[in-house]
DNA sequence: TTTGATGCAAAGACTTTGCATGCTT
DNA sequence: AAGCATGCAAAGTCTTTGCATCAAA
């Protein structure tokens, strides 16, 4: 299977992932991290917690964003922060482009373009960036910004 | 001289940029602007707040946020926003890669090599992304994280 | 003059935290 | 059994808004 094929996770594979990230593997990690790994688009903290909800009344917002800072820190998802509003978050984190649109709503690129994208960044000028700076760069995020055509 | 290079405005220029973009032109707009163009690091409405305030007293915060919206609406500046704080604002309105550390500093990548990576994009690619998502384009962020070693 | 911007304070959206309880390891 | 995660509500941070006043065009 493509590893940018989405798809639902079953509980145990859930709880795989958790564990060999150094997570304790619990029930609501489980369901966050399962929410966010079958769908192709980006939910807010919000919309997952009303999903989640649906199956288990019980969840709370907070263990939600608690959650998702766990998972983000384990490198087992990526924070997208909107400038119009809360945060999306991706259970895939290789690295892939996002369109933005000017309402906030997030898309990935379809694989293949965003592999043309990355693939076409010289890894030479970046190695140049890190000695000018003096920084260590450790990822790269690339945005397309735009709107969706009137519908 | 080079549309990278930051240097202070007159308030005349400061003036002019905002009613060219098609806003009034109030003191604190160009106190605003004028903070924000003067510097090459990228500071957040709170910090432009203490910085123009210590001119002038009167400044309110609100205002701050209205005007910085208002200059990202003209075109005047760009959000940065920050996943672990408040968003950082950019009026170099250009297209340029940044550098992000772990601890939500914002730097530039340096002008020749931001045009570097910048130019290693295929149009062609970006064309076919629109194709492809039925959208339109206006926009590309590239944002490099990393980590500052440390001190 | 007319229209839009300001300042203030208050509300709002989003996110984090403190603490007692409960579950994972 | 020990330690981390949960749920709740409360607090926090960042940002926007309503409204009366004031300034720009």
């Amino acid at each position: 299977m493509h590893p940018h094929d989405h798809h639902s996770l079953t509980r145990e594979q859930a709880k795989d992932m958790l564990r060999q990230h150094g997570l304790r593997a619990t029930r609501q990690r489980e369901d966050v991290y399962i929410a966010l790994a079958s769908t192709k688009c980006h939910k807010s903290a919000d919309e997952l917690f009303a999903e989640v909800r649906e199956d288990q009344p019980g969840m709370s917002l907070a263990t939600v964003y608690n959650t998702l800072e766990a998972l983000a820190q384990a490198g087992l998802c990526k924070r997208l922060p909107n400038p119009s509003g809360a945060s999306r978050y991706d259970a895939d984190v290789s690295e892939h482009a996002h369109f933005v649109t000017s309402e906030g709503r997030v898309m990935d690129v379809p694989m293949d373009l965003s592999e043309q994208l990355y693939g076409s960044i010289d890894p030479e000028i970046i190695k140049q960036i890190e000695t000018r700076l003096g920084v260590s760069i450790e990822g790269i995020s690339l945005e397309l910004r735009g709107s969706e055509p009137a519908e």
